[in-house]
DNA sequence: GTGAAAGCGCTAACAA
DNA sequence: TTGTTAGCGCTTTCAC
């Protein structure tokens, strides 16, 4: 097991890292000849062929591993043309400089997936003007097989771009305005917020306060309706001063929290899209005496509650737990596959939310049955 | 500007994507030949060396952007045997599959540096055991050409065994066990708790709670390491009762909370490591029936903010507010120096923490007037 | 100041 | 089933 060719002491106390390095770097070449064979030969063996005898195939295996050979990407990459990478953009504007937690989620899950098929993941950070630019660097020196649109707009123009560009592409969500056909893994936003305020109005709810993302955003535009939607369906109306969209953070919640509850005809129940902004709403609620879940009923959404985990124990309402993660882990596989094979048929996977916390159907709970677990 | 040459009609539309796209690829062999110069002389001018006459570099240059000219990067890497990426290794146990938020800020930072040096991120995502492996064959495929170390424990093995491999690499955090000389740049998390404690202990404090992280990762050590130095420096004891340390979820914040504040002998302040478990606090004091800034005084500490920007009228306690996105800056500087220069002495960076409200010196301001911004 | 030629370490036609 | 040969698209000696 342990083996200490060029390992210092030091090294050897760790035994999570107990295991032998490489000699040193050999090159196919060397190691071919090392077994008395073609480079080509062992080429093939080591990328399965179906040419190679299983004999031949199992004694390259066993070398490669016994001597710690591993092929050179950089040279494999350029006699294939393949980059093997697959590019995320993290476009940075200048007034919200703040990175998306979710974003880590889904990286996560899309890398996962990545590595399974030897892929890397490379990650550029790019100001928002400059992204157009970094889809046409990546594609054309070739850094990149395909890359993943994140957060797109309803309108959103990289899709055209990327499109004409020919570089394989996924969507993270979707562009409602863009007629095309085209890759995309999105999570059922209106369902979520249909059903999110159905609950609120099943507990007889008639004033929602709805704290909204950006609407330029695609995914906060189709969660506006789908809680117009069932106010609609309801004969509600849609009151524009309970409506509220901005960048989610805390001193949106609450600033926002504070004036509705201030207003004349205040909301008796909120509906928050994230659980930053549902933060500050909370303590706008607490600031002004009010006691939350009695004075003012809240409902959350948030898209991976993973990082806030609170095992059910502590009362704020999951309108909908969907896998960031698993999303992630869908876009890979779609892009890997269109890299694959650029004739293959668009796909398109709509993720349904989960309603974690009570029950939008059936007869309405108490919310303070809610907030017992009841 | 607009320049139609491949683009489809609906691309035009978008004003934000309204340059001309690159012909179609092109190589250094076909563009030297267009400009009637063996490729020798393009390579050399486009990378700035200097037997290249200004006239030559100058109509070099010009036709490249002209015709869209840009090298291929696989073939690149493959003549210089240098990769151009930086690896950041994201280890996912089982227990917890959180990722944490703080890593994005890190990378976006990181990333800015790397673009600027034109190497690419790459992102490898990897379940804890396989730590190892990844990094070997990371260095053994020459995938990168060095990588940045992330949550290092008291012990960490990992910078022993980079050290080995001689593949260049930066810590974000330091290993406090390891003695061994390495690059690292850190937050000086030990100041910050000792000024953050001081903070309470100036309000009038005496029994100080403190919710810190697990223990074994090495800011976590340093963090209680101020806070029992604080205690000390007033002759005041450590009482284990006192001290958490845990996975810094919600949940961990609301149960510790309420477990401290439902003891025999409660703290009256709380000092919180981060901002997850704060929201689980601010709940458990609720629910307790306490009021927060009251019966019970909160100071959080958090690495960064940005995300839960408060603009300072959410009364939550910001003992610290270091830039983690500086940090990311920093490392990414001295991974591409060390790279370029591996015999370069190794540097350390001690990044000072910030207290945004309040202050640990000077005369101690009640409690209600820092509430009120006083 | 410029060019010719030989790699970088692999893969993939084409032969055998 | 295995080997020979010619690239992939750059960089980099070495010669002019």
């Amino acid at each position: 097991m342990i083996n200490a060719l060029t390992k210092s002491p030091q090294a050897l106390l760790y035994s999570k890292f107990e295991i032998a390095l490489a000699d040193t770097d050999m090159n196919l070449k060397e190691f071919s000849a090392h077994l008395g064979l073609s480079p080509t030969t062992v080429s093939r063996a080591l990328n399965g062929y179906p040419e190679v005898s299983e004999a031949t195939r199992k004694r390259v295996a066993e070398a490669a591993e016994k001597l710690g050979y591993l092929p050179n990407s950089r040279a494999k990459r350029l006699a294939t043309g393949r980059a093997m990478a697959i590019g995320h953009i993290l476009p940075l504007s200048k007034e919200h400089e703040m990175v998306n937690p979710v974003f880590s989620d889904f990286i996560a899950g899309a890398g996962e997936r990545y590595s399974e098929s030897g892929y890397d993941l490379s990650l550029s950070v790019v100001r928002d003007e400059d992204e157009a630019d970094s889809y046409r660097t990546l594609a054309s020196r070739g850094n990149v097989d395909g890359v993943v649109i994140h957060g797109p707009k309803v309108d959103d123009a990289r899709i055209a771009f990327l499109q004409d560009l020919g570089l394989p592409y996924v969507v993270h969500g979707r562009a409602s305005d863009v007629t095309a056909d085209y890759n995309w893994v999105d999570v059922n936003n209106r369902r979520a917020f249909f059903r999110a305020t159905n609950f609120l109005l099943d507990l007889g709810h008639q004033r929602i306060g709805l704290l909204n993302g950006q609407l330029d955003m695609d995914f906060a535009n189709r969660r506006q309706g789908g809680y117009r939607d069932a106010l609609k369906a309801r004969g509600l109306g849609f009151d524009d001063a309970l409506v509220a969209s901005g960048e989610m953070t805390e001193t949106y919640g609450f600033a926002t929290t504070k004036a509705m509850l201030s207003g004349s005809n205040p909301p008796t129940a909120l509906l928050v899209a994230s659980i930053i902004p549902a933060i500050g709403a909370r303590r706008a609620i607490h600031d002004l005496g009010l006691v939350m879940g009695q004075d003012v009923s809240v409902v959350i959404h948030d898209d991976d509650l993973s990082y806030f985990r609170n095992d059910g124990d502590v009362p704020i309402f999951t309108a909908t737990r969907s896998s960031v993660r698993d999303a992630g882990r869908h876009c890979a596989e779609i892009l890997i596959r269109a890299i694959a094979d650029p004739a293959r048929q668009v796909q398109n996977i709509l993720l349904e939310a989960e309603l974690t916390v009570g029950q939008s159907t059936g007869p309405a709970p108490s919310l303070r049955e809610i907030l017992n677990h009841g």
